[in-house]
DNA sequence: ATGACGGTGTGGCACCGA
C-alpha cells in the first residue's frame, strides 16, 4: 500500500507529468495540493483511464484547491475542517477502502503565511490549530490516519539549506514548528524520519537562482501516521526525479510505503 | 533592500507562492 502528496502548481499545467508518474509510481492514493483549479475543470476522465477512477476533489478557482486521487473506492468525504469558517479550499479528507482495511486519509495545503506577525501568519496559526482539533477528532474514529499534505513548515533545522540564515523566518518559526510538533504530541509519527535519511533531504525548491541545482530546499511536505500505523511503515522516500522535468512543480512528491497489516489470530 | 521564477487572471501588469 502506498501513499504520496505532491504539490503540482497548477494541475492544468502538470496534469500530463501527473499522468507520467503515476504510471512510473503506480501508488494507490495520490494526494495533490495546489489545483489551482475548479471541481468541473477536474480531469477526472484522465485519471480514471489512468487506473484511478476515485477521487475526492474540492478545488477552487486561481488559487488552493486539494484532491485525492485512489485506486480504491472512497467514503466518507469530509471537505476543509469542521467547525472552522474558510473560504479557502485547503483540506480534503476520505476514507479509503483498502484491501488490508479502511484507511482515514487528511490531505492538506497549510497555511503559507507570508511572513511572522502578518495578518497571514495569524491565519496560519488559527488555520493549524483547527487542523489540529480536527486531527485529534479524527484520531478517535476506527481506522488508522494518514496526514499528507504540503505544510509549509521545516519540522526542525534538518529540514532547511540554511537554518542559521533563515531562522524565524516564514516555515522556521517556533510557533510553527511548536504547531508541527503539537500534531506529534497527538501521537502522529513522522514516516519520514522513522528512517535514515540522506542528509539535505528536501521537497520544495525556489524556482529561482538555480535553487535546485544547488539544493538549496525545504522540507515542507511530509506525510504523518498514527500511531496503530507505526510499525507498519516500510519506506518514505522523497522522488526529485519530476523536479528534473522541463515545466516543474516546485515540490517533489513524497511517497510512504505501508505494509499490509498482521491479520489477528484465527482461533 | 530588492528581485530573481512560475502560475493565474485579465492585461499590458498585479498578486501570490515559499
Amino acid at each position: 500500500m502506498k501513499i504520496a502528496t505532491w504539490n503540482v502548481n497548477s494541475l492544468s499545467i502538470r496534469l500530463p507529468q501527473v499522468l507520467d508518474w503515476l504510471a512510473a509510481n503506480p501508488v494507490d492514493v495520490l494526494c495533490l495540493q495546489e489545483l489551482k483549479l475548479t471541481d468541473d475543470k477536474f480531469p477526472l476522465a484522465a485519471l480514471e483511464q489512468a487506473g484511478y477512477p476515485h477521487c475526492a476533489v474540492f478545488g477552487q478557482k486561481t488559487y488552493n484547491g486539494v484532491a485525492l486521487i485512489s485506486q480504491h473506492p472512497l467514503s466518507d468525504v469530509l471537505r476543509n475542517i469542521a467547525g472552522f469558517e474558510d473560504e479557502q479550499a485547503r483540506v480534503v479528507s476520505a476514507t479509503v477502502q483498502a484491501p488490508g482495511g479502511d484507511l482515514r486519509v487528511v490531505n492538506g495545503y497549510f497555511v503559507n503565511g507570508q511572513e511572522p506577525g502578518s495578518e497571514k501568519f495569524a491565519y496560519k496559526m488559527n488555520w493549524l490549530q483547527g487542523l489540529h482539533r480536527q486531527i485529534a477528532a479524527e484520531l478517535a474514529g476506527p481506522a488508522p490516519l494518514v496526514l499528507v499534505g504540503d505544510f509549509n513548515i521545516t519540522a526542525d533545522d534538518r529540514d532547511t539549506h540554511d537554518p542559521q540564515g533563515l531562522r524565524e523566518t516564514i516555515h522556521h518559526t517556533t510557533q510553527e514548528r511548536q504547531a508541527f510538533a503539537a500534531l506529534l504530541g497527538l501521537g502522529l509519527v513522522d514516516a519520514f524520519r522513522l528512517f535514515d535519511q540522506p542528509e539535505k533531504s528536501y521537497s520544495w525548491w525556489d524556482y529561482r537562482e538555480m535553487a535546485f541545482r544547488r539544493n538549496k530546499g525545504l522540507r515542507i511536505d511530509h506525510i504523518l501516521v498514527s500511531p496503530s500505523l507505526k510499525a507498519r511503515v516500510k519506506a518514505c522516500t522523497i522522488d526529485r526525479s519530476p523536479r528534473k522535468n522541463e515545466r516543474p512543480s516546485d515540490h517533489a512528491p513524497v511517497i510512504v510505503e505501508l505494509a499490509e497489516p498482521v491479520p489477528p489470530h484465527g482461533p
